[in-house]
DNA sequence: CTGAAAGCGCTTACAG
DNA sequence: CTGAAAGCGCTTACAG
């Protein structure tokens, strides 16, 4: 009773934000105990525990981060790359994930500073780095030869990587491209559909390479040759989609796979204009699902990876190796396949 | 000479982070001394001050900003605020928001926190600003009678916002989309198109508020009446666009003026279906440009915004704030009128 | 122009 | 189980 009434008057005479040494001055204990009683560390007394415990309850006491951070030489920020030079059709991807590593992290008392680094620009993570800002960092895209992981590694900071990466040391978190794109062609092949056609994006990133082996890996295990004539990589705008497809038309090809949807949307957009049916005329199917093609006619056959997930994985896993857990090396998400209007 | 060897010796000895203490001892002088050398604070001698900056540029020394938050009661973060609520064709607009608030920061050395928000759930931001992990906020959407913008003021937060508030006091920076939206309507109501059908989205977002109004200023100017029957706002998925659509046609209406480009996207995307011709048949023009009608045939008339400007500036202006210089309560962006294919 | 000292609000050996 | 004290790496009155 009296203590309540001693919180109560504390929290009245003093319109400041509240530190632990208020906290033990008012309890009449030492600031070591107060601290100890917060943290769990070492030993204390279940009673004094609930002393302190309550009157930071009643009098809403929230500890100085910045403070702490100093004396323990953290940061309780971890950061998330997102790479500067993505174009409009990647940022969903990027988004979610950034979504789903700021949920983590927020539930675990962490923030997420944001960092915009391309393949040769690096300084902004560097100036973090230098700064001390940050305990560790969420790679969103893995490149070959990628100089932000080299960069991390220099600096000894903890890090993992959505996406794979050649260094077996590196902790990543993925959805398995080349199995899921490999499932996704066989089930084509299986069908009956050989003519297949592949066009994907950019091919110095890991997940692009994934794909385009799992691509093989399906042709291989159905002993069939794909046609690498009709294989398009490094495919980024409008125009060339255009030419591609229709190419692809006039060679008959019976299917045409994108990457992602965003090449799918142009494929399907261009076909809508030349007035060519999907799937009579032509097959289509997507390598990811971003809900651009949500709500198409015909419905898109597609491989759904749940990215948001992904993003709270991966921050899950960053934290543990921060605080010295124990975690895979490599971790794989499940997807699922759409089998959907477009392929049947 | 010798101070330069000092130095180098310093380095070998010693390979953990340099502080402003090992500058002191090393340079024998006070790091009081050092310390305003740095920061430029107080007087000092250029002589020391010249020794001081070569010293810290050979050993590359980096201040420690934790030690320097604490001490200051700053943490060289702001937060961006992202609405978690927003759907995948908004999501360009907030990341080059996002994208201009980073590289302003970064140049003044302040680190940019990501902080999701919705309307009701403001328990991040909450959670964030009573942690003291930040100097300020950027808003980067303003809604009617915002949650975010009371919980700001009432911690007495250093904010701007991005969009407009009812609140007077609050700085914002924005376009000036009522006088944009205006601008465009009349000039298409100059070129004899009169029914003129408005298709908007979310109306508790100010900004659908302030377009709206735009579009009945134009009329108002021209001293015509619009046909409240062909206005639609709150209109957010696809069938509904559709029927829409459907209907204007229906109608004879003369062009359908659309709120942003993923509307208007939808939009040109039921008429292509439907082979409708534009503009021959219906003109088309959108009110916000993201890219995403780029390389459209026909060329779609847009109003175009510089959103990686607006968020450069929202953030300087933020930080101006931050270190109490004097800024305008209102800034508004210069746009552009593109008049293409699509109302020709 | 410069320095000794106290302070920011925590944590953590060390001693009891 | 608890506490006094030193420390994290800066800044900033205050005194000279």
């Amino acid at each position: 009773m009296k203590r309540k009434e001693n919180a109560q008057a504390y929290l009245v005479m003093n319109n400041k934000k509240l530190t632990i040494d208020d906290i033990a001055l008012a309890l009449g204990i030492s600031k070591t105990t107060v601290s100890r009683a917060i943290s769990g560390k070492g030993r204390i007394s279940q009673a004094t525990r609930n002393k302190v415990k309550e009157f930071i309850e009643i009098n809403n006491y929230k500890p100085n981060i910045i403070a702490k951070s100093l004396a323990q030489s953290k940061t309780y920020n971890i950061a998330v790359l997102i790479p500067s030079d993505c174009n409009i059709s990647e940022l969903p991807f990027f988004q979610n994930c950034m979504y789903g590593v700021c949920e983590a992290a927020a539930s675990r008392d962490y923030d997420v500073l944001v960092i915009y680094t391309s393949g040769n620009e690096t300084d902004n993570l560097e100036r973090v780095i230098i700064n001390n800002k940050i305990d560790g960092v969420v790679v969103t895209r893995t490149v070959v030869d990628d100089n932000v992981v080299k960069l991390l590694k220099r600096h000894n900071l903890p890090f993992v990587t959505i996406g794979s990466t050649n260094d077996p040391e590196v902790i990543r978190i993925d959805h398995d491209h080349r199995s899921a794109c490999c499932q996704l062609t066989r089930l084509l092949i299986r069908q009956g559909i050989q003519k297949i056609a592949l066009i994907g994006g950019n091919n110095t990133h890991m997940v692009t390479l994934n794909r385009y082996q799992g691509f093989l890996d399906a042709f291989r295990l159905e002993k069939l040759e794909p046609n690498k004539d009709n294989i398009y990589l490094n495919v980024e705008n409008t125009s060339t989609i255009d030419d591609i497809t229709e190419n692809l038309l006039k060679k008959d090809v019976e299917c045409i796979l994108c990457m992602d949807d965003v090449i799918c949307s142009k494929v399907l957009y261009k076909l809508q204009k030349e007035h060519v049916d999907v799937p009579d005329r032509i097959k289509l199917a997507s390598f990811y699902n971003s809900m651009l093609l949500a709500n198409q006619t015909p419905s898109i056959t597609t491989l759904d990876f749940d990215v948001k997930t992904l993003g709270v994985t991966s921050c899950n896993i960053l934290l543990d190796v921060i605080n010295s857990q124990e975690v895979e090396t490599k971790t794989y998400l499940d997807y699922k396949i759409f089998e959907l209007d477009s392929t049947k």
